[in-house]
DNA sequence: TACTATGTTTAGTTTGAACTAAACGTTACG
DNA sequence: CGTAACGTTTAGTTCAAACTAAACATAGTA
């Protein structure tokens, strides 16, 4: 290939690279994925071990999540026992794949925490409280009552998002001026 | 302090660390954070080494971040020269906040390498470049385009909800049910 | 001017996540 | 079977980012 052409594929995938450590993924990851959008053939595990310059390892694990977001797909071919990875285009896709994932993970977990906290301030005794404490129980209440509306909003928003698989085809985003 | 309510605060503190951290912030920001919007009083920076258990240089440094995406204000009194905090209790305004500095950092720059990607591959010599890699460069160019679109739909439509500082009183935030 | 109370900066350390190297499992095929 | 070609798992290493401790800067006060 071109050196020209190859150095411009360096330069995105390190671009991807840096995206995805900003999202808070490894930069392998991203870089694995820049490499399999960039490619108009699947691209073995191996290939990609060259292109991304990374250990077969890292190349495993990465391209797992991969396809767990949705990023790519798995494509098997017949009398080949290799796996070989295409990238999914649909950035919307892409997006409401890595919601979900957050969702499911941390989302409820925090949601959880401040429903957690809440319920240890409202089972206090109060009858044993000195008052002063108890106005600030019930600031701590409301303050965190607050912040779980909040929270559920959120969630709720997310939730329409992902289910909204009609997304491509609706009119939602094209109120944003959709590109793809 | 009442030793339930303390252990609540705790328990709702160790949660923000957990939220920040998880969305890429610091774990002693989302602490802190945490501390001011639980409590009624604003906040001095000593207070809050007390209550979070970090030093004096990390609520420094943390608490000026919370500062820039708006999500705690300084308040300073008469005749004190400490600086006190409080906190930002409109989450869709912090919201607006962190968005409004991810896109000015890094979100520019991942639209930036894939502007520069493509130029490198539109500025490449057709002339003297063989059939193949003529074709994989129009590829390369289309994805890229197609990656680039994407971006600026994205960066749309932050822009937008940054914009919409009337958000609160809209419309838009009812359809979900909004809750503060 | 010296002293004190505050916030900031910095050099060094700690920590945790991602990566590497290599062992391991598994499947196909001779 | 035995071997080769894969993908996966794991123990250990690396590295960047956050934190600590302490020096530093600044402003107010006597």
């Amino acid at each position: 290939m071109n050196d020209e052409l190859a150095e411009a594929r360096e330069h995105f995938i390190q671009g991807m690279s840096r995206i995805s450590h900003f999202w808070g993924f490894p930069k392998a990851m991203g870089a694995i994925y820049g490499a399999v959008y960039l490619s108009p053939e699947p691209l073995s595990l191996d290939e990609l071990v060259e292109q991304v310059g990374v250990t077969k390892g890292s190349v495993s694990t990465n391209v797992r999540t991969l396809e767990r977001l949705g990023m790519v797909h798995k494509r098997v071919q017949l009398g080949d026992r290799k796996d070989y990875y295409v990238a999914e285009t649909d950035f919307w896709k892409v997006v409401r794949g890595v919601l979900r994932e957050r969702e499911q993970n941390e989302f409820a977990q925090a949601l959880n925490t401040v429903q957690e906290s809440k319920e240890m301030v409202g089972g206090m005794d109060t009858a044993v409280t000195d008052p002063e404490d108890a106005e600030l129980a019930q600031f701590y209440q409301e303050r965190m009552q607050n912040m779980q509306n909040f929270f559920n909003t959120l969630d709720n928003l997310v939730s329409t998002l992902i289910a909204l698989d009609e997304l491509r085809s609706g009119t939602i985003q094209r109120l944003f001026n959709r590109s793809n």
